[in-house]
Formats: C-alpha cells, structure tokens, sequence
RNA sequence: GCUGGCGUAGCUCAGUCGGCAGAGCGCGGGAUUUGUAAUCCCGUGGUCGCGGGUUCAAGUCCCGCCGCCAGCUCCA
C-alpha cells in the first residue's frame, strides 16, 4: 500500500501519496508562479519527489530562498557551456555550490589552462544556453546506473561523490539538453528562466578542500534575478574597493607594510599611531574603570614556559621557530596567557580578592602562511587587547555577564551597535567535568540573556578546553567582522597548577576566561577604517582641526587660535604652505580631516573661525570658544 | 604553502610588431597673497621586482626566484 504524507501549505491541509511533487501539490491548490517549496530547513525544486511530510512554504521569485535556486541551475548552465566548449568528457566537473551572491563550479579542464580571458567566451556561451531553454529534468537512478553513467562521461570527481553517499540516499542527476549532472537540486524548470549573472574570477581550490588533493579551477559567478539586483552587488564591490583600508591607510599615512621589514609586519607611521595612542588610551581606562590590573610581560620566553602551556605541543606550527641563547631555547609569544598565569601565581590568592582581571595590550607574533596575510586584517605580529579574568565557580555568572557588557560597551563606543552573537559549546574530544562545561556553557547563555540579545549556537564549536562566546559586528556595509571574543580555559589552570585558598582553608582549582574586545588593534584599525571610510569619528582622528590661513598676514592670528585649540587638548595643525586656499580645503577634504577653520580679514578682525565640517559642509562663522565647546561636545559623545 | 593574475619614478598609470624609458600627482626652486575641493613657471625623480637565457638589440620573448593581489586552507 502507498504511504500517504500528510502536507500543509498555506494553512491547507492535504494528504497526497509518498512521491508527489510540489508541482502537483501547487497546481492541485492553485499557487501559481512557485519555483519551489521549503520543508524545515530544506529546499525543493519543483520536481523532487517528497518522502517527508510537513508544513510546505511555497518558494517565489521575491523569497531569498528562490536565489539558492536560480544559482545552483546558473552551475549548472556554466558547466554544460565549458563542456560545449571544450569537449564533453575533457571537463571533468568538481563541486559547484551556490555562494552569499552568486556560485562557483571548481573544474578541470584536460588540455587547457582556463583564464580571466576565457570567462566572456563561457558567459556568452551560457547565454546561448539559456536562450535555447532546456526543460531542467530530475531523475533517480540505481547506484549501478549513475556510476555507468559517470563512468562514461569520465566524470572521476563524481564518481568520488557517488562513492561517498550512503547506501540508503537517493541518487539524482538533472539533465538539460544533452548535459547530465550528479545532483541533489534543487533546480529552475528550464534553463530559460535563469536570472542576470556574471562570471567574475577564477581561483585555484583543492578537491575537498584538501592540499593533498588534485587543485581544481574555480570559476565564480555572481547571480540576480534582475540586473537590477546584479548592478546593485557590482556597486557594493566597488564601494568595499573604495574602502579598502590598504588604500585608505596609505592615503591617510595609517601604516605601511614593507618587504624589507617582513610580510604581514605592520609600521606604524606618525598619523596612525597618534590614532593608536587615543585608542589604547580610551582602552586602558575603560579597564581601570572596570577593576582591571594593567599589566605588561615580554616578548619571549624560555621554551620551559611553552611546554607546560602546551603551545609547544599544540600550536607550534603557527608560532615563530626557537631562537637559541646560553644552550636555551626561546619562543616569541604567541599569545599572552602564559604570562598572565604568572602574574597571578606570583602570590598566594585568597578567594577574597578574586575575580582577579589582568589586561595587557599584548603584542603577539604567529606564523602566518604567506598567501594568507592581507594589510591590517591579516598579520604576523599584532596586538591584542587581552585579558585573563581568574574567578570562583560562585562568580562565573556575574564575571561573564559583567564581561559581555564591557566587550558591547566598547564596540558601541567606536560605533557599532549591529552585533550577531555565537556561543560555541562543548566538542567530542574535550576536557574538563560535565559540571564545568554545564556550569559554564549555562554562564555564556545567561549572560547574553541578561543583556537582552539573541544568539546563535555553534553546537560542540567549542574548543577542547572550553566552550566561548564570539561577538561580530557588522559594518557600514554589511559585513561580519569578528572581534570580541570570551572564553574558558579548562586547560591552563590545571597545567600550571593554578590554585586559590578558600573559606575552608583548602587550594580550590580557579576558573579561568581569556578575553579580548576589540580583539586585534591592527585588525580592528582596518575594520574601523573600511567602516567609516577613513573618516573617523572626531574622537579618534589624528588631526581634529586644520586652520588655513588665506594669505601670510593670516598666519599669526591661525597660530593664536592654534595654540587656544591645543590648550584645550585638541589635535590641531596650521597649514602655513605658501599654497591657494582652496588647495588647501581640497588636500583637508582628502585627508579627511573633520574640521578645517578657515581665517583671512574677516576672521581676524572679528576674532572669529570660518568652520567647515568634513562631514556637513561650510558652518559658517563662530567665535573660537564657540568652536571649542562644539568640538568638546563631539568628542565627549563620542560622536 | 598551492592555483591563477600582476610587478615600469614616492603614488596612480601609459609604453604598439623587440629598436633612444614617458605622463599626471608628489618632491625642490621661483613667481603669486588668494574666501570654501587642484595658481603658474622651471627643475628633480628609474638597476623597468631580482637572476639567468634568446637576440645586432629585451620594459617587451623564454626559464628560475622574490613580492603583491584574488582565492584554497587557516584564523584575531
């Protein structure tokens, strides 16, 4: 007898046989124009006979959902046009998955390296495909058949896919035109209802991810339904290049990276690191503020040290080789909590003065490898604005929720307040009790909880030593960059023996939680400056105000207000360059300086600054006191 | 590290078929004294990433290396 599934849709309810379609599903209730449905979290053409039940919710062109099946017919169009271009069993198709905006196919092509200059030729090919408006067709086939069937297409990758399958999984291949693909869908009816897209780049990318693997050809492609949509994405591309912090850096004087210095070693030149001084400053007090000890530790230690971490063990391929010295070896640090444990271990702690938080702007040096460094946001050596908070298992609770606050206190202060939030509990091989992952895994929820926002849980993405919280923000752009980071170590308490004495008069075992806010300075820097497009908060900008003196008899007046602003703490230049003003207003405008007070006879004869605000334009004129109390104000808030 | 692309003045870039290395900005000097995004003139600036090869002749063609960029992998 056939199992009959029990659908609702729409609020309908129905009882079709195992096997049906959404097409017959649709059509049997009149929803038009579906290109597919969604069943949990699974999507399904049109074509794909059910074998569950469950609420359907229709899928239409205007639902985020129907992209993921444009993209994944748009592979597979790009892969029948290489195979019509360069034989059909010379292409030997990888994985071709659908992305944020568009799809990749990764493929090997016998005979024939594939280039940029090759994408026009396939994209026009696809389009050729597109027109000729193959009906996309689904068909299950025995284990047997499809591998006869790649076996002749010389398809090896796919043949390692079907190898991979579980025994009781369907196996489906859709076929358009002459063109036959090992896939589970879902799929466009036809190839002619495909949307706008564009081939964009090629990379190298090895088969299953695996440098042991033969490396595959990457072709990506961006995918819309509109043009509109498409030109919209091309423009986000372009904005994130106007804001490449790379760019932004050296125009700004930032920071610089030099060959004969080190890949992935970042300089910090004057403008940059005046911006780094207000920011560790603001760092720095925000901790004292919140019952943080400073400390500072060094650079290396003895290999002994990195031992009984276990980062001899564990880490050692991302950490600088030894260097020797009186028959010891030495490592440069890649991380600071070493250190930490023996400022906390350089007395006997009393449960009566923990939690015990010590900070430290902590410069760390790890081997990255080449092709992974990129400006600020990928580097060798960086600083951390790190701490290591040492507490009873009575005060995890308050510890994190206090903690959690600091890290979204910080970011909202430099201007983020759009945050997504992961907590990364306990994995298979861990260490530590149950009660300890219970005990914390409960603090990190509760925590979040408290402070009223949601999160997401990465189940068993902890670490073996301790389950975390990550916070990311999001950008002026829409990007996730994470930063802020809290995180129990189950691990280095007990190999450096870390104790307190309790009440009872016993050494009790403490808790132990890394954390940093921003995360790194330098990364957070190149974070910072894509979000605001180089035009930092007045805050923290290097130069608050420049004063352009109109002609020389302006000078010693632009001075006097110079020296006023300074007084009163703010970052101000004179430009005295024998230049015309409006070259000077143009090269303030391009080091985006927030304010330019401008002064000529007017301004000197009512003691008066013509103000012009980076970001509002011409102000008009005020008194300096005026001007002081505004800029005041701003950097107060902050703003 | 791997795949692909790219390396020409401090920066952005042009350089045809192998035939005398260029422009703008910057920098130096001079003139100009200016009202909200580029004043004019003169000058300066190069081991064409590095090393080999082919050639009468190489920025240009070939090989090796280095670096950068986009990815893969990894991650703050």
């Amino acid at each position: 007898m056939e199992r009959m599934l029990k659908i609702k849709v729409k609020g309908q309810e129905i009882e079709v046989p195992e096997g049906t379609t959404l097409k017959e599903i649709f059509e049997r209730l009149n929803i038009e124009g579906a290109l597919g449905g969604k069943i949990g979290d699974r999507i399904l053409d049109l074509q794909t006979p059910l074998r569950e039940g469950g609420e359907v919710k229709p899928i239409f062109k205007e639902d985020p959902e129907s992209l993921e099946i444009l993209r994944h017919s748009l592979a597979h169009i790009m892969a029948q046009a290489l195979k019509e271009i360069y034989g059909t069993t010379k292409v030997h198709l990888g994985v071709g998955p659908t992305t944020e905006d568009g799809f990749y196919y990764d493929v090997e092509v016998e005979g024939h390296r594939i280039t940029e200059e090759d994408l026009p030729k396939i994209e026009e090919k696809m389009r050729e495909i597109i027109k000729r408006d193959y009906p996309i067709l689904r068909k299950e086939l025995q284990r047997e058949e499809a591998i006869k069937l790649f076996q002749d297409l010389k398809e090896k990758y796919k043949l390692d896919i079907i190898s991979r399958i579980p025994p009781d999984e369907v196996i489906s291949v859709y076929e358009q035109g002459d063109f036959v693909d090992l896939c589970k869908g879902p799929h466009l009816p036809s190839t002619g209802k495909a949307g706008a897209f564009k081939l964009t780049s090629i990379s190298g990318a090895y088969w299953m991810g695996r440098a042991d693997q033969p490396q595959l050809t990457r072709i990506y492609g961006m995918a819309f339904w509109t043009d509109k949509e498409l030109r919209q994405r091309l423009r986000f591309y372009e904005e994130a290049k106007k804001r490449d912090h790379r760019k932004l850096g050296r125009e700004l004087e930032f920071f610089m990276i030099d060959d004969t210095i080190g890949a992935g070693l970042v300089i910090w030149l004057p403008r940059g690191a005046i911006y780094r001084k207000i920011l560790e400053d603001y760092l720095r007090e925000i901790h004292l503020e919140r019952g943080y000890q400073l400390v500072y530790t060094p650079h290396v230690g003895k290999s002994k040290l990195w031992e009984i971490s276990g980062h001899l063990e564990c880490y050692k391929p991302n950490m600088f080789p030894a260097m020797e010295m009186e028959g010891e070896e030495y490592y440069v640090k890649p991380m600071n909590c070493p250190f930490h444990i023996a400022v906390y271990k350089s007395k006997v702690r009393s449960y009566k003065e923990l939690p015990v938080k010590l900070a430290e702007l902590g410069t760390v040096y790890r081997y990255e490898m080449s092709g992974v460094l990129h400006g600020l946001m990928r580097v060798r050596g960086f600083t951390q604005d790190d701490a290591h908070i040492i507490c009873t298992p009575e005060q995890v609770n308050d510890v994190i929720r206090e903690t959690l606050d600091l890290a979204l206190t910080v970011l909202k202060d430099f201007g983020f307040d759009d945050f997504k939030i992961y907590i990364s509990t306990r994995p298979e091989d861990a260490i530590g009790s149950d009660d300890q992952w219970e005990l914390s895994e409960n603090a990190l929820r509760k925590a979040v909880e408290d402070l009223g926002y949601s999160y997401e849980i990465d189940e068993g993405g902890g670490a073996f030593y301790g389950p975390k919280i990550d916070v990311k923000i999001k950008d002026a752009i829409g990007r996730l960059w994470q930063c802020s980071t809290i995180q129990f170590d189950f691990n280095l308490p007990e190999r450096f023996d870390m104790t307190y004495i309790g009440p009872d008069n016993q050494k009790h075992r403490p808790y132990m939680i890394h954390r940093a806010l921003l995360g790194s300075i330098e990364r957070f820097t190149g974070v910072l400056l894509e979000h605001y497009a180089g035009l930092l908060p007045v805050w923290l900008s290097p130069t608050q105000v420049r004063i352009i003196p109109i002609a020389d008899r302006h000078k010693d007046y632009a001075k006097k207000v110079y020296e006023k602003l300074t007084s009163e703490g703010f970052r101000v230049e004179v430009d005295d360059r024998d230049e015309r003003m409006n070259a000077k207003i143009r090269d303030a405008e391009l080091m985006k300086i927030p304010y330019v007070l401008v002064v000529g006879d007017r301004e000197v004869e009512q003691d008066t600054v013509s103000v012009r605000s980076k970001r509002e334009g011409n102000l008009g004129s005020m008194s300096v006191e005026e001007f002081a109390q505004m800029l005041k104000l701003k950097v107060e808030r902050k703003e």
